[in-house]
DNA sequence: TCCTTTGATGAATGACCGACCAAATATAGG
DNA sequence: CCTATATTTGGTCGGTCATTCATCAAAGGA
C-alpha cells in the first residue's frame, strides 16, 4: 500500500455539490471548486476525473442524500395529507434558512442543461419521476382516508411536482417566508378536504 | 449623414433573444450570438455594447413582447376564469410546439443569475410581480362572478405564479402535452368552482 | 466630384479555463 | 529501515472566451 488519501472524498464532494448548487455548472470553475473542496487540482482530477464527472458525482450524491430524504418525508407518515404537509413545511424552512435557498440542484440542472446533455437530463428525469411517485402514493393514501377533495385525482401528483419546481425557482429570489407559505397553503387548499371544523 | 445600418436592430435582438432563451447566458458565446444575429462582432459591440448589455436588451425585449402578451391574455377576457384558461391553453401549446419549449427566459435567468446580479434579478422580480398582479386581477373578477371555489383567496395568485414557473422548468425536459395538461387541469380544478354540468 | 461621417469587417489580443503532468512527498507493509 | 506505491503540489498546454482596433465600404453634403 502507499500513502492514504489526505481528504475525505464525501466531504470534498459535498463542497463541490454546494458550489454547483449555488452557482450552476458553467459558472463554477475548477479553480473555485478546488478552493471550495480544499483540494489541489491534481488531487481532484485523480479522485473525480474531469469536471463533468465531478458534476454527475455531485448530482448523484444530491439525489442520494437531499432528495432521498425529501421523498422519505413525503411517504413516511401514515396519513398522506400529513406527509404532504410535513414535506412542504420542511421545504419552506430550508428555503428561508437552509440549503434550499439556492433552490434545488435538480431544478437548476434541468434549466441549465436541458437538451444539451441527455445523460444529465436522464438523471434529472429519474428524480422527477421518483418525486411524482412519492406524491402519488401520498395522494392515494390520502384519498383512501377521505382526506382529499373529490376533484383531486392522479393528475394532482403532476401539479404538486410543478408547484415544487416553481417554488425551487422562486426560492432563488429569496422571497419572504409568507410568500412561500401562501403557495403551499393555496396548493393544499385546492387538494385537501376541509378538516372537520374544531372551532369552539 | 454616414453609412446606414445594414441590419435591423430588432431582428438581431430577436435572434440573440432566442439564443439566450435556448442556451442561457454563460453557454451563449459572443461568436454563437453573432452568427445567430448574422452580424459581425464589431457591429454587435457598436450596436449593443458588451455581452451583458446585449443580454439585458434581450431580456427587456422579452418582457415587452412575450410576457406582455401573456399578461394581456390573462386580463383580456371579461371572465376571470376564462382568462386563466386561455392563458394556460396557449402556454401549453407554446411549450409543445412553439417558443416556450425552452421554458421562459425570465425563469431561466432567475435560476442562472440569482444573487449574482442584482440588476437582472430586479428586472426578473418586476415581471414576476406583473404576472402575479394579472393573476390577482383575474381571480378577483372570477370571484365576483362566482366562478371560484370558496377556499380560493388572494394566496392563489402566488400559487399560480409558482405553477407557471414549475411548468416553465418542466417544459425544458420536453414533456408530452398530456403531462402539462394534467398540471394545468389540476391547478384549475383546485381553484375554480364546478361549471354547471351540461352533459346531455 | 470629393470629403466627411458613420457603419462593417475580421484578424488580433489578453485573460482565463479545463485538462493534464512530472516531480516531490508522505505513508504502509515487509 | 527500506522500498513500493499513492497522493500532493504547482505548473504547463492548447483552446476558447469577450473584446478591441485598424481598415474598408457606403451615404450624404459641399
Amino acid at each position: 500500500m502507499g500513502r492514504t488519501r489526505q481528504f475525505d472524498v464525501d466531504d470534498a464532494l459535498d463542497a463541490a455539490l454546494r458550489t454547483f448548487w449555488e452557482n450552476g455548472f458553467e459558472a463554477s470553475s475548477m479553480q473555485t471548486l478546488c478552493e471550495a473542496m480544499r483540494v489541489q487540482p491534481g488531487s481532484a482530477y485523480a479522485a473525480f476525473g474531469p469536471k463533468r464527472d465531478l458534476f454527475t458525482a455531485a448530482l448523484r450524491r444530491y439525489t442520494e442524500t437531499v432528495s432521498a430524504e425529501a421523498v422519505r418525508r413525503i411517504t413516511a407518515p401514515a396519513s398522506g395529507a400529513q406527509g404532504l404537509r410535513d414535506y412542504l413545511d420542511h421545504l419552506i424552512d430550508a428555503m428561508v434558512d437552509g440549503d434550499r435557498r439556492w433552490g434545488c440542484l435538480i431544478t437548476n440542472s434541468l434549466v441549465e442543461f436541458a437538451e444539451r446533455d441527455p445523460e444529465l437530463t436522464g438523471m434529472v428525469g429519474l428524480h422527477l419521476a421518483n418525486l411524482r411517485a412519492a406524491f402519488e402514493s401520498a395522494l392515494t393514501r390520502a384519498a383512501a382516508a377521505g382526506e382529499l377533495r373529490p376533484g383531486a385525482g392522479p393528475g394532482s401528483a403532476d401539479l404538486l411536482v410543478a408547484v415544487v419546481q416553481g417554488m425551487n425557482v422562486l426560492a432563488r429570489s429569496r422571497p419572504g417566508r409568507d410568500r412561500l407559505r401562501a403557495v403551499a397553503d393555496a396548493a393544499l387548499a385546492g387538494l385537501l378536504a376541509e378538516p372537520p371544523a374544531s372551532t369552539p
